[in-house]
DNA sequence: TTGTACGCGTTATCAG
DNA sequence: CTGATAACGCGTACAA
């Protein structure tokens, strides 16, 4: 199967020279006679020669790999923010090589053995919000920054010396919250988010100052904390309705992100809740799908494309100094429908 | 910022024995003598020493790393094969290298010369539907499998010797039109897939030729071509409701897949179209998104998830004989109620 | 301007 | 059983 493969040595020996000669050929070294360089150039493309990569990592000590460390490519945001990363990594010559750590997994010392020792150039963290508090996060980061640039995509981890490039979750959430209030909402809601309050970051915790910063009411059923995917909507959404039969239930709910959205919406409108009409909704991430959800989903966007670039480009140009630098994204709230403010204000008691 | 790393002649020192003999020891030979191995073994953990993996790629030709072809990894449906593919390469001890290659961009030379001196172990290529005839296509799988064992996503192509692992999207197709015709629809059409006829596989042909192997009409409107995208969807919609206005229009459709379905639905509520009294709807890929449109959506399922992991199974223990080697997956069709055959037969006249 | 020879970290072959 | 030592393919001081 596997044919043989020239090597910069048969390039030398075709054309002449020493193999040295053809390094410097191929680096644009202009400590090259125009005429040896023309011909050695000739051979190269003849044979259409490259150098092996395995070979030259070794030697280099830089194999042009990034590792991208997330927890699961298949949630359509992670996904979004990989694929712009690879395509800003190849077109500066570099690739990306995945290592999913499946949340609730443990990682364990082998493995990031195991990571150290593949001579990556640089990687690339894809946090989840309690990434910050998580102290097998910590650590792995920890020891992977000591051997090459990170950026890691949430808020800074004590102790770990790495490039922290967040989205500002915090204003988006506050940001949101007004949005409601403004529309009229009095009695607003979240759903979805860290298991453990001390693990949110600031997320769930600016939700609720927020809350109280405008005066509205806080009330157990203010947060109903979760995951964060479609199945945690339909669930919270369920139990929050049921545990507000009957009183005043909250009629603007933010969700944790567009997936506990979209599970959300379904449930309420499986019970006869109409969506923005009777609780109007926000989501968070602006998936693909989401503006196609009945009614389309007003969302707090993050620019995922331009985040992943911008996070390649800091690993490309990274150098040591830079490890510790903070990086706050603002965030967009996208309007649609579902929270009705095409609708205009209304009368919401 | 990077630390001194140790080596295997470290350890060699330190445990008073040859290289040699430490590789004998991690590679679990049985001609080392017990103590001597466990002396190895107590230098080798308490140093936390392992193998790098580059200057092992160079020495034994395997980096034990599997590239991904694809189009886009934004693509909910190729996430899922990625992650679950992912998953089972590191079970195995490999990874994954990515390598995105945007639908419609050109496949140059040096792309695939770039592609192939990485040191890959194996590939596995996700098609999309036109690419079984896409010339660039083929000379670049044709390349990469003269180096590396190859599994297709995708039909198998003249000319090309690899694993070819695909869906019998042929029956899915045959499946969603004799479910239709069951419930009774008699105007059935197709919406999306490849520009040309003749780049669809066997895909949008099996839809039509079941069309007429069940005698129903085919009218100019039975197949509006387009891209795989919601865009489509919406768009594609609306031009059947236009060109079909007045007259009868289809009351059966069948997206190319989940995502053109999505946005078919949006598009066919904007215009007072109801699914699935008025119209009803067949997707394609079973996405996560699937089950939450309004309404559900019926759809074909293809085991995302069990077809990648099996790719890499593949992968991992190809052998030479394999490639040429033709697999065919069978769908299964999820019925929700984006068809209404919860509702019952019904007088769709 | 060009060539020689060594280093990069492992594996594998061949003596012993 | 164990140990030198030659690959693996390339980059690069250093020498010429």
């Amino acid at each position: 199967m596997r044919e043989k493969k020239i090597t910069i040595y048969d390039i030398a020996r075709e054309a002449g020279v020493s193999v040295a000669t053809v390094t410097r050929v191929m680096q644009g070294s202009d400590k090259v006679r125009e005429e040896t360089r023309k011909n050695v150039q000739s051979v190269i493309d003849r044979y259409g020669f490259a150098p092996n990569r395995v070979a030259q990592g070794l030697s280099r000590g830089t194999t042009h790999t990034i590792g991208v460390i997330l927890r699961d490519i298949a949630n359509p945001y992670f996904s979004r923010l990989v694929s712009a990363a690879d395509d800003e990594a190849r077109k500066n010559g570099y690739s990306l090589m995945m290592w999913q750590i499946p949340l609730g997994e443990k990682i364990r010392r082998e493995q990031i053995d195991a990571y150290l020792r593949q001579g990556l150039d640089a990687t690339y963290f894809v946090g989840v919000a309690d990434d910050t508090s998580n102290e097998m996060v910590a650590q792995m980061l920890d020891r992977v920054s000591r051997e090459m640039p990170v950026v890691a995509m949430c808020p800074p981890i004590a102790g770990v010396k790495c490039i922290s490039m967040y989205n500002d979750l915090d204003g988006g959430m506050r940001q949101a919250v007004r949005h409601l209030h403004l529309l009229g909402h009095e009695r607003i809601a979240m759903i979805g988010g860290n298991k453990k309050i001390e693990d949110c970051g600031q997320r769930g915790l600016a939700f609720l100052d927020e809350i109280r910063n405008l005066g509205l009411e806080e009330t157990d059923q203010s947060w109903r904390i979760g995951g964060g995917d479609a199945e945690t909507g339909c669930r919270e959404a369920a139990a929050m309705l049921k545990a507000t039969e009957g009183k005043k239930r909250p009629t603007g709910l933010i969700a944790f992100n567009d997936l506990v959205a979209m599970g959300a919406i379904r449930q309420l409108k499986m019970m006869n809740v109409r969506v923005p009409e009777d609780v109007a909704l926000i989501g968070c991430d602006n998936q693909m799908f989401s503006e196609y959800l009945d009614p389309p989903l007003t969302t707090i966007d993050l620019q995922a494309e331009e985040h992943a670039r911008n996070v390649i480009r800091h690993l490309i140009n990274a150098r040591t100094e830079d490890a510790g630098e903070v990086i706050v994204r603002k965030t967009n709230l996208v309007v649609r429908e579902s929270c009705g403010s095409r609708l205009g204000w209304r009368d919401l008691r």
